[in-house]
DNA sequence: TTCATTTCTTGCCATAGGACAAGTTTTATT
DNA sequence: AATAAAACTTGTCCTATGGCAAGAAATGAA
């Protein structure tokens, strides 16, 4: 009963329902309270969660000591620290729940070894963890080739119930733009 | 004689010279010339490369069709595509040599066995492709944190020979800004 | 050497977005 | 309910960077 959003996830995925059998109680579910940590920066954490429901975001401290947002995940978005997990390196991101958060959690070792058993749940696997790559990587050219309203529109489509559970500071830093910019946009966009 | 280069990449890293005998062996000498891709778009490739002379960029295509510089390469920068290695994804990146290039190449099958079986490799190795991954996503809040000016400033410092070796409409998209005001920011910094 | 192509510089003007500060509204706390 | 603290909006002004176009310089091809 509480694994619905499993089933839900591995849906139309080819795995059978034996399989499921075998990968779904690998998974944990997780609670996080709102402001809670699921990673902070040096830590080196190897597991990674899929998000049921809640907002979490990553951000980082630059030079100037501003908190920037790296990503922001919403539902069915796997959280992931790549350095923690493939190289055993502490992260430089802080992952915090910004409500309060469902998750299913899954050790890296139980991952891999169904990466390498299941051949419909390594194809699976694979597409969700490079299509979580792929879209920081075309954020970040959007960085560089889109307007910010644009940004802002794109994000709103992926992710339309952000606004109503992130504070727009956080929005702002993840678009690459002020606080005070973004509110400008919204302007203009409602009106 | 030829190894002179990958001796000095494994130099101070605690690997010892027998280590270095089995090590060595693995990586091949490969030559490209200008414009030769490493890599194109589409592509999976099993190997990686480490760079010792020439210089490289990789580049994407945004939605209207422009080129953007995703990243530059100079000597001792390893180059890697991640969902190619990790996930046997094509890539999305193309690799392009931007003068003649010599590097080292090595198959991900040759590393993960020296990476579970030589423990100063391992060390070596994560240090190496962490440094790259966090290479890219400090550019990446570079381009959010910083000025034009100062992306400049840091791409120079790190990889000084770079503007004598690619072209201003390049490194411009790299640092997100057009070459116009590349150049207007060089005449700056001269004077 | 000559001509063509690409690369780089510069000028002019336009504009997206930043900085700062003052309100207003919302949310949290006691 | 009262107060404090965040979050959001708006105004004014400013600046970094873009768009476009014309030259100048460098590079490459014939």
């Amino acid at each position: 009963m509480n694994q619905h959003f499993l089933s839900k996830v591995f849906a139309n995925s080819g795995i059978t329902k034996e399989e499921l059998n075998l990968i779904i109680p690998k998974y944990n579910e997780v609670t996080f309270e709102k402001n809670d940590y699921l990673l902070k920066e040096g830590q080196v954490e190897k597991k990674y969660w899929f998000l049921e429901s809640g907002f979490i975001r990553s951000y980082v401290t630059d030079t100037e000591g501003n908190d920037i947002t790296f990503n922001l995940y919403a539902s069915g978005d796997v959280i992931i620290d790549y350095p923690s997990i493939f190289f055993f390196a502490p992260t430089r991101e802080n992952m915090q729940a910004l409500t309060q958060c469902v998750c299913w959690e899954i050790t890296f070792e139980d991952f891999q070894e169904m990466f390498n058993t299941i051949d419909s749940y390594r194809e699976q696997q694979r597409g969700l963890l490079v299509g979580s790559y792929f879209a920081l990587k075309e954020h970040s050219i959007s960085l560089v080739a889109d307007e910010a309203k644009d940004r802002y529109l794109k994000l709103l489509k992926q992710k339309p119930h952000i606004i109503q559970n992130v504070s727009l500071k956080h929005i702002a830093t993840f678009l690459g733009i002020t606080d005070t910019s973004l509110s400008r946009i919204r302007k203009e966009i409602v009106m």
